[in-house]
DNA sequence: CCTACCGATCGGTAGG
DNA sequence: CCTACCGATCGGTAGG
């Protein structure tokens, strides 16, 4: 009984460790993949990140396209929580955007996220790997999906459809472009002015 | 003087057909980089593409990196005269401002124009390619300054600040993600949403 | 997880 | 513009 209680606890800290690593991995990919692109990153850059010799990657991840994933769910995982807490509790529609916007730019911008290599390596997926993405990325986006209705009903934005919905994410994915932490706008203000941009008959309801 | 005419002419013929294999090699590359992305594009698809050897691109074009500016800037080239003549003639800022989103997103989504590599390849650029480019595009994005501050005057829009502009071209460069031609929307269908989004106290003006 | 390695590919060049 | 080629690098694997 200790010996096999022992053998267990054994395996358990093993198990533990490939985790550590594992997440090490996806956290140093998901940078690398973010400054220098899918392609331009190799197995040796993510490997030298965590201090490993450049064939042990493939103990934790069987391809590279695999590492990819790994990186896209984890940095859509990490989203959809931060998202889940920033709307919790809140009722009124306006506010529920406000908190919305802002905690999306947060997950793009704040940069220990893996999020952004989902927008840009896309293309760099294999067809198999998106389907799965694909399935995470739309609980992510479904959550907007009610409170732009709401909105809509209340007459705060001109249309809830898929492409104003397509339009308003561009506005916000497209910042991880120009916004540079210490630069001109902070994140506050950048989602100051897309949320009036975006409810913008607000204010003068007379 | 008959043989330095024919000379001259000999000359003038070499010099077109190299423009003329140049421009092809610019198109195909555009075309390729579009598809797979610049890193995924090697030098053999792009000759393969024209009918070339894989060495043969060189004699035109010292790198790939080269053939990467050469393909953005031929690509701003095409847009500012698209864009220049759409609002020729017009006079009325909300006019204006229509011709652009209309003739940006023509410019973005058309398959004929290597526009889109620029938006999604601006990493793989080199630092000094990157300041040629960057002065074309400034001179791209400075027809639409004096529009949105009509529009600003007029108090059809919130803002025309930089961030707010950015904004905006975010919600429309970021449409090349997700159009595919002859699916839900067509260009000119998009371009009505993002007026309708971002002109917003348009129709409640009593 | 390391050592040692392989096959393939890639950007680029010399010489014509 | 082609032929023939090179050096470097890269993803991945076998065997421990």
């Amino acid at each position: 009984m200790a010996r096999s209680e022992k053998k267990t606890a054994v395996r358990k800290a093993a198990a533990a460790d490939e985790g550590n690593r594992r997440a090490e991995l996806i956290r140093a990919a998901g940078r690398l993949f973010v400054d220098k692109g899918f392609d331009a990153t190799t197995i040796r850059d993510i490997a030298d990140a965590v201090g490993m010799r450049s064939g042990s990657p493939f103990y934790h991840f069987k391809s590279k396209q695999d590492m990819l994933k790994a990186v896209m769910i984890e940095g859509l995982t990490a989203a959809l929580e931060a998202q889940q807490a920033a709307v919790a509790g809140l009722k009124d529609p306006e506010e529920k955007f406000r908190a919305l916007v802002r905690s999306h730019l947060r997950i793009i911008l704040e940069d220990h996220t893996e999020f952004p290599v989902l927008l840009y390596e896309w293309r760099a997926l294999s067809d198999e790997s998106r389907a799965e993405v694909i399935a995470v990325k739309d609980r992510y986006e479904a959550v907007w999906q009610p409170v732009l209705r709401e909105l809509k009903k209340a007459g705060r934005i001109a249309d809830d459809g898929k492409v104003a919905r397509l339009l308003l994410f561009g506005a916000l994915n497209w910042v991880v472009q120009w916004y540079r932490p210490g630069g001109g706008s902070s994140i506050e203000q950048i989602a100051e002015r897309a949320i009036e941009l975006f409810l913008c008959g607000k204010t003068d309801k007379r």
